[in-house]
RNA sequence: AGGCGGUUAGCUCAGUCGGCAAGAGCGCUUCCCUUACAAGGAAGAGGUCGUGGGUUCGAUUCCCUCACCGCCUACCA
């Protein structure tokens, strides 16, 4: 038994995943009835499941599950995402520890060995996602360098050359030396930095000083220009004058541009194009020389004089130095400012220029903008539509290639003839079409890997080709993701969906959370803070994990959670797990082997009140939880089932399911019945949820029901009844509660079990004369009632008095009665009531509130006013009982 | 610099259209190993809803100010 008592999910989730891929219940059905379409977020083939997939994926899960059940045809797509970066960087790491480099492989071969690892790592996640529960359609799993998917994102790459939106140029981007390939601008990472501001003087012709500040000071072999604001007093007459650079005695102007910030530093700002985006944008303005001085490994080149071959940071140490030999430096402050990172391998950007593919984006991202202006698309919670608005608005061109090999290779070949143009085509061409030349090179780069991730929502479906999948279940529904990849990869998608589709990719955007611990910091690995998902699930279960991450996170806000959080869901999951065996060994008490939930056929006027309570609760939950999740109020939903189950059908209707004697007639007929429909309807609505519990108790239930879907993750879901509809139940039910609740705090007050039973006499109270109401009472409390003529208004050591309702009760207590110390608790009590009613009364005599107020506002008012007052009434009385005085 | 969140019980957080005697889980106190469950049951204690204004009959909720925390954008070297 003890055993027993503790839910084990272990085998049992093991078990059902099993048995619903067996059954394809996952499977979307053959374009018929309404589509309801999530496409997955696509996880890195390098990743591992952490806890920001675990909400991710549960969400998701929900409304699929949730879906499925209302009849829709639910499809949820999965797959992986081949990250080219991070996997060529593992992949490297992995070759480093056998002392190779990619390159000493070739191309080639190391493209074959990032397969082989692919083939042996990549669908690690998935399966870790499969552990979570996730009911994905796994005979859709879908690649982003699946052939069909290259094929896309080739024929993306053709169809926007050849409308111009793509071009290749020479511009200042973001290099990652330790990648060594470029990066586009959402792949910058900004953190502060605490470093120097370095005041450096520069010489000028004629013998002078003009100082200049910078946090880089390695840089300075690339000047070639100072820069100042036109209108700055202090330097006027140094425009046009030129000043002789340190070390490479490279003569340089000093240049007026609008760009300076007087008051910043020395208001003399050191130009450097070709390391600097700033400096840049003023270089273009003024036709400055453009002059690299690092390689792509982030060393000092030729251009670098005496510090050649020095790393860009040794170098910023060694110039400094040298400087203040010549006495060229002013000074140096310490100054913190934000510094771009590689948001791959963390290392320092270093903006250069740099011979890159571009995506002109302002011409695709109006569509994207129109559509959510118009409210065609919407996000939840709204407010990301301004964040989302905001960088449409503002988009840069998009640089595309990267220096590396694992990708979409560029589908476009150079002619040994310098003079010809590029040839972009799908499939490798001859010869030149410009000259006949047949020896063509095709570009070395591959494409940025959200340069495929973009076309994920119809490129799942097969496009180009115009599949019958594509025509039926896309556009898809509903996106779940992080705030993270809003830019990266939701504004990108909408704007490839509308120029490869001419549709919306989806309807709506649900944007949850990030998942941080508790001190707001992000879960990283590197951190050591993370929580591993797969450790909570090895232990206490995915339903534990699930149940307990979504009543955790509120909709679309920041998720801090404590080591400890997963109790809530494993505690629940216990709960309805040993309220179960209550109800099968009720069963078997009772000789009952057969209940019939589905076909009703009981009398509800039959019915007492406990019943007709717990089945109109049900009614309200059904409608509250349906309503929750059309609203992705998850949270809201998972605990309002949460306080369903747990706290009034487990606390008070199986408690008093338990006041029947065995094989008592209306225990078996009726009794019984509602255990079990409560209980049938509850695990549907759990299911989407804590899919694994719900599923193993239903396939229990189905041996003692004429319960018959195969599975409650296809049976369907739950609707209020109007059969078991009882509009006056909920009200008489909290009175008994009420009178429950008094007694058992009486009890408690002079520590008496609740279990112990007493003998009480009442005199009034009639709701205590109806037999089936004194029972219930009489059950709950622990207490015998034996209705009286006497009029009860003394008290004793032996006895306490109480007023209730329309009456009286007295309980016999066997000289333990303190009468002062239960006088001051009620005098206590009283001041909180009677402050509470000086407050309601107050409204109820401002005629202004009465006035203005709605007339459903007074009306509660008034009823709480007169709860209070009779409360107070009877508290008052009941010290008048005690002390045998008024108060 | 701008934008967006947050500030509610000891801790982690809910609280939708302004109208509650302000809620949950954990923790805490007292009692209970009652034949589903000690990962449990019963009853409690605990909050000036960050500050200062404003609008309103009425503000945790709406508006403004400030403070602190976090995030995101931005070419101040």
């Amino acid at each position: 038994m003890a055993e027993n008592s503790r839910y084990n999910p272990a085998e049992i989730e093991r078990y059902w995943y099993e048995k619903w891929m067996e059954a394809g219940c996952f499977q979307a059905k053959n374009y018929s009835g309404i589509p309801y379409v999530i496409v997955i977020p696509p996880p890195n083939i390098t990743g591992f499941l952490h806890i920001g997939h675990a909400l991710n994926n549960t969400i998701q899960d929900i409304l699929i599950r949730w879906k499925r059940m209302s009849g829709f045809n639910a499809l949820w797509v999965p797959g992986t995402d081949h990250a080219g970066i991070a996997t060529q960087n593992v992949v490297e790491k992995e070759l480093m520890k056998k002392g190779l480099t990619r390159k000493d492989l070739g191309r080639e071969e190391f493209l074959k060995e990032v397969w082989k690892w692919r083939e042996k790592y990549g669908n690690c996640i998935i399966e870790q996602l499969k552990r979570l529960g996730v009911s994905c359609d796994w005979t859709r799993l879908c690649f982003t360098m699946d052939k069909n998917f290259s094929r896309a994102v080739q024929t993306v790459f053709v169809s926007l050359y050849k409308k111009g939106l793509i071009y290749r140029g020479k511009r200042i981007i973001n290099w990652c030396p330790r990648c060594a390939t470029a990066l586009s601008d959402e792949e910058v990472e900004y953190d502060s930095y605490d470093g120097n501001l370095y005041y450096l003087k520069y010489p000028v012709e004629g013998g002078k000083f003009i100082v200049v500040a910078t946090t880089r000071p390695e840089t300075m072999l690339g000047d070639t220009a100072v820069a100042v604001h036109p209108s700055d007093e202090r330097y006027k007459d140094l425009i046009g004058k030129k000043v002789r650079l340190p070390f490479v005695n490279r003569l340089i102007p000093v240049i007026p541009d609008y760009q300076v910030d007087m008051e910043f530093g020395t208001g003399a700002v050191k130009v450097t194009p070709s390391h600097d985006p700033a400096d840049y944008a003023i270089a273009s303005r003024h036709n400055l020389e453009f002059i690299t001085v690092m390689d792509e490994t982030g060393r000092m080149n030729e251009n670098a004089a005496i510090f050649e071959g020095l790393d860009r940071f040794d170098c910023r140490a060694k110039i400094i130095e040298e400087l203040g030999k010549q006495g060229l430096v002013e000074k140096i402050e310490p100054y913190s400012y934000r510094i771009g990172h590689c948001y791959r391998c963390n290392t320092i950007i270093e903006p250069t220029i740099s011979t890159q593919w571009f995506v002109k984006m302002k011409q695709l991202a109006q569509p994207a903008i129109n559509v959510v202006k118009q409210g065609q698309l919407r996000f939840y919670p709204e407010r990301w539509t301004k964040v989302y608005l905001q960088w449409l608005d503002n988009i840069q061109d998009w640089c595309i290639s990267r220096q590396i090999w694992w990708g979409h290779r560029i589908p476009a070949w150079y002619c040994s003839n310098k003079s010809c143009p590029p040839i972009i085509c799908l499939d490798a061409p001859q010869q030149c079409p410009q000259c006949g030349c047949k020896n063509l090179i095709q570009d070395e780069d591959v494409l940025d890997t959200w340069f495929s991730s973009w076309l994920w929502p119809f490129a799942v479906f097969g496009w180009p080709e115009k599949t019958k999948d594509l025509e039926f279940f896309y556009p898809t529904s509903t996106l779940v993701t992080a705030q993270e990849i809003l830019f990266f990869w939701v504004a990108r998608m909408v704007m490839a969906g509308f120029e490869f589709t001419g549709k919306k990719p989806f309807e709506s955007v649900y944007i949850h959370g990030t998942v941080r611990d508790e001190k707001g910091r992000k879960m990283s690995k590197s951190l050591g803070n993370a929580i591993d998902p797969l450790e909570i699930i090895d232990h206490s279960g995915a339903d534990a994990l699930r149940f307990s991450l979504i009543s955790l996170t509120a909709f679309g806000q920041d998720v801090f959670l404590p080591d400890s959080f997963y109790h809530k869901g494993r505690n629940f999951v216990n709960k309805i797990w040993n309220s179960f065996r209550y109800i099968e060994i009720l069963l078997e008490k009772n000789d009952c082997s057969y209940v019939k939930i589905e076909r009703i056929e009981l009398e509800p006027d039959n019915l007492h009140l406990a019943e007709r309570w717990i089945l109109t609760l049900l009614n309200k939950k059904i409608i509250h939880i349906t309503e929750c999740l059309n609203n992705f109020r998850f949270n809201e939903a998972a605990d309002s089932i949460y306080e369903f189950f747990w706290h009034q059908y487990c606390d008070w209707y199986i408690e008093l399911s338990k006041m029947y004697p065995a094989k008592d007639p209306y225990l078996v007929s009726s009794v019984i019945f509602v255990l079990n429909y409560v209980m049938l309807k509850t695990l549907k609505l759990l299911h989407p949820f804590i899919p694994f519990v719900t599923e193993e108790l239903y396939s229990r239930m189905k041996r003692f029901t004429d319960v018959k879907d195969a599975f409650v993750a296809t049976s369907d879901w739950p609707s209020p009844s109007d059969t078991f509809e009882f509009g006056d139940s909920l009200k008489l039910m909290n009175r008994i509660k009420e009178i429950v609740v008094e007694i058992r705090d009486l009890k408690t007050f002079f520590k008496i079990p609740v279990t112990k039973n007493l003998r009480a006499t009442y005199q009034g109270i009639s709701l205590l004369d109806a037999d089936e109401y004194r029972r219930m009472v009489e059950f709950l409390s622990g207490i015998k009632f034996q209705k009286t003529d006497q009029i009860i208004k003394t008290h004793s050591k032996d006895e306490i008095v109480r007023s209730i309702e329309d009456g009286f009760f007295s309980i016999k207590l066997d000289g333990i009665v303190d009468i002062e110390v239960e006088v001051k608790r009620l005098l206590n009590e009283k001041q909180k009531v009677l402050k509470a009613y000086q407050e309601t009364e107050k409204k109820l005599t401002n005629s202004a509130f009465l006035n203005n107020a709605p007339s459903i506002v007074i009306e509660r008012t008034k009823q709480l006013r007169n709860e209070l007052e009779s409360e107070l009434v009877k508290i008052e009385k009941d010290i008048e009982l005690l002390t045998g005085e008024k108060s």
